[in-house]
DNA sequence: AATATCTTCAACCGCTACCCC
DNA sequence: TGGGGTAGCGGTTGAAGATAT
């Protein structure tokens, strides 16, 4: 039998109170993310550690863009839909400051009516612009873990090539299945400058 | 104005992947 | 190498708000 995460008789649920969202936010801005399972106490919330990690990565964190989602946006979601399927963390990952979640219950409420107004099967990649089958039907190997490059809200996705010393907007790799890590030589412009404080 | 129905989205649950010993 | 603990992911649920009757 399958331990429970945490001792549900001593631990909220339900919706956060501001006063338990104030508590996270501080915990977090002193300690840092990571270690979920111990946080709750450590910042004196009664709540369960994946309760804890969820609200911070879909709502509380601050690089989070709230609000509607644009055309462009909307547009990438289909075609990344297309061929990722239901991977809703790599599709968000690709939308800087929208989180899985918000990705997934966008495509549920939305789009995915939206698509079968226009006479299209959400569940067709092909009528989408997709592979003409489904792409991904098998597991694949885990992501590189530079994958996390594009991931936690970041506000654009530029990158720096040391090479050239110069900066561009990466072209759209939306085959995430041949994805590698970038090159050593490239990062983030914006951890860069976070590096150096430059602004 | 009251009630029913629909829609949205935050939060939960269970499973799997990953990491460490 | 395998077993236990933890983090992360995707599916699902349910409360709250919006809209229709």
């Amino acid at each position: 039998m399958r331990k429970p995460c945490c001792e549900k008789h001593e631990t909220n649920k339900g919706a956060w109170s501001l006063e338990e969202d104030q508590k996270l936010i501080d915990h977090i801005q002193k300690h840092g993310e990571g270690c979920w399972r111990s946080l709750p106490m450590a910042a004196g919330l009664r709540r369960c550690g994946k309760s804890c990690r969820l609200r911070w990565i879909n709502y509380l964190r601050p690089d989070l863009k709230r609000g509607n989602f644009g055309e462009d946006e909307e547009d990438l979601i289909i075609r990344l839909h297309a061929l990722l399927g239901n991977r809703w963390s790599l599709i968000a990952g690709r939308l800087p400051g929208r989180t899985d979640n918000e990705v997934k219950n966008y495509w549920n409420s939305h789009i995915r009516k939206k698509l079968i107004k226009m006479g299209k099967d959400p569940k067709k990649p092909h009528q989408l612009g997709g592979p003409g089958k489904p792409f991904l039907t098998k597991k694949l190997p885990p992501a590189p873990k530079l994958l996390n490059f594009h991931c936690h809200g970041r506000h654009d996705n530029r990158v720096l090539d040391f090479q050239t010393n110069k900066t561009c907007l990466p072209d759209l790799n939306l085959d995430l299945s041949l994805c590698t890590p970038p090159p050593a030589s490239t990062v983030l412009v914006e951890e860069r400058q976070q590096d150096n404080h430059i602004n």
